[in-house]
DNA sequence: ATGGCCTTCGCCCGAAAGTATGATTCTTCT
DNA sequence: AGAAGAATCATACTTTCGGGCGAAGGCCAT
């Protein structure tokens, strides 16, 4: 990352220097101020479209389990601090379940779901649901 | 296609005209031509960055990821009758993305994105994101 | 026994998600 | 040329989520 960010401010750099160039160049020569600046508009806005291209490049790792049987990773549960209860609503979220089926397969009410969602997306540093049932499967925490 | 061909050369035009403003407001009262030169450089990088974003986000174009090839199932997209636009969409979804944050990426308003979505749970046979975001990887339509 | 947790639940309110319906434009296929 | 399917956007409405309070009982360690 640090790399790229390097690459595209010695872009940068070279680009302004052939600025300077340009300006020397043809500038004192009497070209028309339009035409120097088009050329520039033109160059950066190459350099937008290609920065632009690079950006959005995907790179999300995914780790998936092809193999066997899902493993509880106890670690990443100790350190996000998640109880047994909100495991088992983090678990019904990503079967899909809204939280008033969540409270009735849990045999509580709503408002106790709602309450273990929050203290999920806390502990998850997450701010939606899908996001959650997303930690909580790169984790580890759910199948 | 013609109306975007058309917005961008409006976008041209307007930002030239900006560029003559400058020119008087700013050039003449003795600023410096790097601090001129400057602007505009910023103002047509961002035009192509956002160019850029905006002519590459056709194709359905799914990076394969290195730890896990995932393979389209372009069978199950013909059969769901899922298109591209609402494939996007639910990519988006199943990356944790807020609708605003989904019509944000693929320049779109909010209720373009509302209209994909319900297409997409239709065709998807399903009620809520959680459960698309699940189904869709069942069926290999996301990764 | 006191403080710290987990679990349970309540209320309020705003934001986000989802439903329904209709409209426009553009491309593509017949 | 016309039908059909996309993609786009709008308006209006209902439901679900999520945040921010607070609170009570149980359990377990220092």
């Amino acid at each position: 990352m640090r790399k790229t960010i390097l690459f595209y401010g010695l872009s940068l750099a070279a680009l302004v220097f052939l600025m300077k160039v340009l300006e020397y160049r043809f500038f004192v020569r009497d070209f028309s101020l339009e035409f120097y600046v088009g050329v520039v508009a033109v160059l950066f806005t190459a350099l937008g479209v290609w920065v632009g291209l690079r950006l959005t490049r995907k790179k999300t790792a995914f780790v998936v389990m092809p193999s066997g049987r899902f493993v509880l990773n106890e670690a990443a549960l100790k350190e996000t601090g998640i109880s047994p209860r909100e495991h088992d609503v983090l678990d019904a979220m990503a079967n899909g379940l809204s939280n008033q089926e969540i409270a009735d397969k849990l045999f509580v009410s709503l408002n106790t779901v709602k309450t273990h969602t929050s203290n999920l997306f806390v502990k998850l540093d997450v701010k939606r649901r899908t996001q959650a049932i997303q930690k909580g499967k790169s984790m580890g925490l759910i199948p």
